[in-house]
Parts: structure tokens; C-alpha cells; sequence
DNA sequence: GTCAAAATGAGAATGATTCTCAAAATGATT
DNA sequence: AATCATTTTGAGAATCATTCTCATTTTGAC
């Protein structure tokens, strides 16, 4: 079961901080608590994982798989990121990693037809298209 | 350094064969590891992923990564699979897990568009598209 | 302040995947 | 069919991200 975050505590905050200091890079939840470790912040790696995985659920932080043995990265995508407003897709290149946002009406129209044609409600913040760059592609 | 299969080998054959046999499902490494253990067959783990980087670098097989802490599923999708020709989009609730496979012209839409308007070169295979399904939506 | 519920953290456990390296198989060449 | 360099195999170990355990601490409602 996972922490559905009853209670705000010291932890919580210094994730969602530290997420959103660096937001506009992705990073690895090892990434995260090597940090905190090296500063000397309290935050342990257990609660790392799990405050990561509770900012997901509540669709502040994006998580990217991309590659089965490497690990996840996340990124903050809450109201005061740069990512904020729009529905905003995002393109991960397979080849040199770059991660491109993309606002685009034609790719809204995706979820209106998912959810018309296929019963299906798409969650664009959790969805990421994956392939090759401009540059990766040639 | 992967094997990139210069010689000809009874395991290779075991592995695509399988992998044929079973062809329309999804299918963890570790599946097929334990089907040829159990089976008395002579094909060991190791060879198991090794043959599937291998088909999967040859295009025969696709990979899927569908969450950071499941196996990678493989399939099936050489010229005499049923998914030949046809790129294949995956939709993963989020709710209770259902993977989900769409065939549809609009959607492969999506895949014009991006390389078009986005320069963006689309891997269907790889992308996932999570939301909530019929079910779960209601 | 009390107290039940929730969150934390250190370390262990899990589990998928990759690595190691000796032995076996392959295929080209005699 | 014998030789031989190269490749592949497999059993088990190693790796490493992630999750679990559980005793301790923290939280917030009363």
C-alpha cells in the first residue's frame, strides 16, 4: 500500500523543494537521496521512494521509465514549474536521452479521441511518447 | 557487448519458436526461462536474455517497459505474427493494470504528425499511453 | 498532554537483469 | 573428419534499483 500522505511532515517538504529547485531536469530517485545524504538533510532513502511515489499519485512529479535497467527519473511538474498549465505531452529520445515538451492541439486531440473512440481516459502527465530526436534521427 | 548472432545455434531457434508459438501475448524473460526449465529444455537464463536483446535488436521481437519495477514483456512480431504491418498501441490503467492493445488509423495518425510538426520519430512499440479504462473511469 | 494513526529510517530482502569464465558448439579450412 | 579460431552457452555470482520490515518517532485531533 502506498503512502496516500495523511500527514505533512518535515520530509514531505524538503522533497517537494528539492524537486522543484532543480525542476526543468529530470532525476533519479538515487540521485535524490545521495544528495540529501551528502548535505546531511534527514531524509532517508526509503521516504525518497515514497514521497516521490505519493507526488506522482497526485500528478505533482512526472515519472520516466526509460530503459528497464536503468532508473526511473522524475521531474517536477507542479503549478509553479515551468511545465505548468496547458496539457503538455513529452517526447523522450531514445538515443541521446533528451526529454522534449511538447503543447500541441493536434496532439490534444489524441485524448479527446481516446476517450470518444477507445473508452479510455489518457493521463498526459504520466504518458510519454518515446522514439528518436531531430538530431538522433539522422 | 551484445551477441549479435553470427553463428546459428539450437538455442536460437528454440527461443524465436517459442516465442512464435506464443505469439498475441505478452511474455516476461523470466517466463520463458522458467517454460524451458520446467519443459526440460536446454536453453538457460542467461541465454534467454541474451537472444531476446538480440531479436529485439533485429526487430523480429518488441519490448515493453510497461512500470519501473515489473519485468520488461516481450512479443512476438515478425512476418508471419499477426501484428505485421500494423503498429500496435498500448493503453496501461493505472487503476487495475489492464495493458490494452489499440489498432487504429487515427492513432497512427499520431505518428505522422510527430514526425511532421515535431521532427519527432515515434516508437509505438515503446510508448504507453496510461489513464483509466473503461471500467475504472466510471 | 494523551493517544491512535501515520511516517520515518536503517538495514535487509527482493527480483530482474547482467556479468564471469570455463566448457561446448559452430563453421570455415584443410 | 580433424583442426582451430571464434562465438555461444550456462551455472552461478554480482549488480543495483526498488520495496519491505519493524522499531522508533512524529503528527494532529481531542
Amino acid at each position: 500500500m502506498p503512502s496516500r500522505s495523511k500527514y505533512k511532515t518535515r520530509q514531505k517538504e524538503i522533497v517537494v523543494n528539492y524537486l522543484k529547485s532543480v525542476s526543468g531536469t529530470h532525476i533519479t530517485a538515487g540521485d535524490v537521496a545521495r544528495h540529501f545524504k551528502e548535505q546531511g538533510i534527514p531524509v532517508g532513502q526509503a521516504t525518497v521512494y515514497r514521497q516521490l511515489e505519493s507526488l506522482v499519485d497526485q500528478g505533482l512529479v512526472n515519472k520516466y521509465i526509460i530503459d528497464s535497467n536503468s532508473p526511473a527519473c522524475f521531474e517536477y511538474t507542479g503549478a509553479d514549474s515551468h511545465l505548468q498549465g496547458e496539457s503538455c505531452f513529452h517526447c523522450k529520445c531514445e538515443k541521446c536521452g533528451k526529454l522534449i515538451h511538447l503543447h500541441c492541439d493536434q496532439l490534444e486531440e489524441i485524448q479527446a479521441h481516446l476517450d470518444r473512440e477507445h473508452q479510455f481516459k489518457l493521463d498526459p502527465f504520466r504518458t510519454v511518447f518515446y522514439g528518436l530526436c531531430e538530431q538522433c534521427s539522422r
